[in-house]
DNA sequence: CGGAGTCAGTTGATTTTTGAAACCCACTAT
DNA sequence: ATAGTGGGTTTCAAAAATCAACTGACTCCG
């Protein structure tokens, strides 16, 4: 039942990467489109179910199983029946900027004409919101080009270019 | 053989949505951890295979993909026999945004002790680089519970909250 | 009261995708 | 000549996804 083993083991050994272990949570077919429309709003087994067009069987199985992970909780909305509405954890919510990063990296390349179909806002001034990389120390915007990644435990000067 | 249609079609459908594209062409089980190794300055397919453990069928079909889909290009690095190396375009690049808040999300909730893994530098100074949401207005971060987004199709006033 | 509808699933049959291993080919090195 | 390497393809079993029908606990309508 709740064996721990996963298809992506050997991967996540190779070196203890966080990106493998994200991926063993949310990384199949249905479960970022389930958090996407979690983020839309969306709380109830129908409206992801409808809204998305995956089998019941599955939504149930993905649904527990982020439940399990602490990316859903559920909370009683009426008794008889009893019945619950899923909503995002903390954890779930700070899903969002890999959600985001998707979705602008969709907007750059994949969707073509027609324009991002969502712009993220500010909440308190309504202007755009833009996703970057900040460096500690100059304050400053650094592009993709410009990250180097630093393994700790590996030698010393073992940096290297993440493009 | 190639045709376009995917699983995610409906869903693509409802909205038009950039996740659900970008899903399309990076959403499966294994991509993402080849592009990770990509990042990592993996080039050829037997290091692939041999760091990710994947079947080679599956490695074959996942790179000519990500070729065909203009995130990989394919550099002969000698002839007699012919053979290529697998290089990111800057389409590849830029998923980086995407497989680092992977990372992050994964450091801060998946794997516990022994600390984040691996430390993303600004390449000219050396220090750590956060990746955050700034407001164009503010010039400020925004924390992911600051963020709406907008539908600009939709209905006056047709903003929510994101968490 | 009986019947239709809703919501949240479960069960089972069928199709698709994965995965493991073996095989193939062109070359190189010994 | 023989083994080894790099980059695949083929084959077939196992796992996962899909589709459709069914259950159960209610509510609402006439």
């Amino acid at each position: 039942m709740t064996s721990e083993s996963n298809v992506h083991d050997r991967a996540n050994d190779r070196v203890n990467c966080s990106i493998a272990a994200s991926l063993d949570v949310i990384g199949d077919r249905w479960t970022m489109l389930i958090l996407r429309e979690a983020f839309r709003g969306t709380r109830r087994f129908d409206h992801f179910q409808r809204d998305l067009g995956l089998a019941r069987n599955l939504l149930a199985e993905r649904l527990n199983r982020l439940v399990e992970h602490g990316i859903f909780h559920k909370v009683p909305y009426q008794d008889r029946p009893l019945r619950f509405e899923y909503r995002l954890t903390p954890k779930g919510v700070d899903l969002s900027p890999s959600l985001v990063a998707l979705m602008r990296w969709g907007d750059k390349w994949v969707v073509g004409e027609a324009g991002p179909p969502v712009v993220l806002v500010h909440d308190s001034c309504g202007s755009p919101v833009d996703q970057e990389f900040i460096c500690w120390e100059c304050d400053a915007v650094v592009t993709p080009g410009q990250l180097r990644s630093r393994h700790p435990r590996a030698q010393e000067g073992d940096v290297h270019v993440v493009s």
